[in-house]
DNA sequence: ACTTGGCACTCGGGAACACAGAGTGCTAGA
DNA sequence: TCTAGCACTCTGTGTTCCCGAGTGCCAAGT
């Protein structure tokens, strides 16, 4: 049905509209692109890729301009990711290897892969869910409060002040900081609840009021899921495309957490190391938009996902190439720390 | 010069432009508002105050528009803070109530004032230098490693991975973090420096390599000036408006700590606590915005700076009323806990 | 001295119109 | 199966025209 020649008519096709963001002709095609073929012949290829849906023109005389399904055919069989250059891999690398704690991390590679792409970045903060525990911190703060401090393998801490029912001196939270470790180290989050679980019954019964509200505190912090924390950056390269779903959705979605998180999430699949790609239609909200995703995180140890969002008139070969070094980079540094 | 008159002509264009949106004419003025003159009248009051600089008109058979200097004398001398309705009150308390820590406040802050005013809301975190130390906290990770955590009075938590130059045990650390925290406990984070200077020699020679690490990394924490951190919300409430000085523009302001922070910062005058506006070209950047900030804190111990962004017809007695009364609920909160 | 009604003037924005140019589909011929 | 040619159909642009809102000014009224 689609010869080798049609497809190369598309591949220009979503080239040239990408690069000049005007319908593309069937002149500038066989100009531009040294097809070896005539005009007409090219509008006949594009008379039959119009019929099978991959491309569609704004007004009777008009340039063709792909459709979401010729994006698709396009990404799928048509491109292949562009590698970044040496310069912006040096560039990369040495960005992301100054970063302080996870915080800086998540925010230099959001704004990285923002400068990168020119389009909006949007990172995940890593999973707590399959992190392990790799400290637990009491700190007395006077003698009806302590501060709960968590500690996980990523260099993520959570804290929480606790108000406790009764006075406890320094010694019994001492101790109690010490049970606590001896339990948790090194367990993974999820498994956190059953081990806890029966934590009050093997303490002194004067103890078991005290461990009951650290305890209710330390479950709570976990079940409030901060890994569905998500930040952006690069709202400004919004300003220049036009939406056709206007600019104001892309820009309440940004800010809406849970919206950002089933673009991000919906695109999870069995190998969450591949690169996914939901182009325009394809995505659950924001139908004029496209998505680059990918996970990251150390090994096959997938942490949580990054990506850009865009237009769908955007470069695929070179957003995706951007978002998987990244990727790799960043999943680097979280490995190395 | 200005009679009361006129002065109320000029109240009268900027209240009906900035609902309007549209240059305001003699007529609909004099109909619109009881003023008890003709329109030839305000046509002449109109152009008296224009000679003045108050108003403009966009081209030559267009009705008035204010001007920066005309925003300043209603703001002035015009107008009045609009209070909130009980019912705004009551659901800004509930729901800043709910914030569970530091962050959580913040966040909870910003979102509040960007949908009270649907404008850009932005919130600078409360700042560390005047801040005092509630607790240092040395937490062992390995044999090589420690993370220093640093807990403020206002919750703030500020935490750091130490690879330590040789092998430590737990006693040793333990005796530095008593130390620590015994030398610095209730002070104030400015004076953090002077007060860990002589630390190393007055402790035995064999720490002092180690105790030499975490204070640097210590002092380091403290210079980062993590009080230039500021978050925004509401960008999507730029996407109706449209801005003089592109939408781009503002949409890079936002993402750039150090414009935002000047923007908010430049406000501040010998009384914090006042509400400080300041109007279009007044701005040293972003000349074709307004912003309406505050001081805010527990007391007369001014913390940070919050406020709104938006367009030079922004209506200025309703959102100095949201934000001063943002501002004084934030403050209750911080101080409650 | 201030206010008011009247009047001529200006200018922006919308409607109507023509036109050039790009692009197409179709058909006949190589 | 490809190509060349041709008639056709649009959009976008430039032009013209006109309406109306709004102004500034002046002379008359209070």
């Amino acid at each position: 049905m689609l010869d080798e020649r049609k497809l190369a008519v598309l591949r220009a096709i979503v080239e040239d509209y990408v690069s000049t963001h005007e319908p593309v002709g069937s002149k500038a095609l066989a100009d531009r692109h040294n097809l070896k073929v005539s005009p007409a012949t090219v509008r006949n290829d594009m008379a039959a890729l119009e019929e099978e849906g991959y491309i569609t023109q704004p007004h009777t005389s008009a340039g063709r301009v792909p459709t979401d399904k010729g994006y698709r055919l396009f990404v799928d069989r048509l491109s292949q990711v562009k590698p970044l250059s040496g310069a912006e891999r040096r560039a990369i690398e040495t960005f992301l290897a100054g970063a302080v704690d996870l915080d800086d991390v998540v925010t230099r590679t959001v704004r990285l892969l923002a400068q990168l792409t020119r389009q909006v970045a949007v990172v995940q903060y890593p999973t707590l869910t399959r992190s392990t525990v790799r400290h637990v911190e009491l700190v007395q703060l006077n003698d009806r409060r302590v501060m709960l401090v968590l500690i996980t393998n990523t260099g993520r801490v959570e804290q929480r002040v606790i108000e406790l029912p009764e006075v406890v001196e320094e010694a019994r939270i001492a101790h109690l900081r010490a049970v606590l470790n001896s339990c948790l180290d090194g367990c993974g989050l999820s498994s956190v609840p059953d081990l806890v679980a029966d934590l009050p019954e093997r303490l002194p019964a004067e103890d078991r009021a005290v461990v009951a509200t650290i305890l209710s505190v330390l479950l709570e912090t976990l079940v409030e899921r901060h890994d569905e924390k998500i930040v952006f950056a690069g709202a400004a390269n919004l300003a220049g495309a036009d939406f056709s779903t206007g600019l104001r959705d892309v820009l309440e979605a940004l800010e809406e957490q849970v919206v950002l998180m089933r673009l991000l999430g919906e695109t999870t699949s069995d190998t969450p190391s591949a690169l996914t790609v939901r182009i325009g239609s394809e995505n659950p909200y924001l139908r004029g938009t496209s998505i680059v995703a990918t996970g990251y995180g150390s090994g096959d140890n997938q942490l949580a996902r990054l990506g850009v969002l865009g237009p769908t008139r955007m470069d695929y070969p070179v957003t995706m190439g951007a978002v998987r070094a990244v990727a790799r980079y960043v999943s680097q540094i979280l490995a190395a720390s």
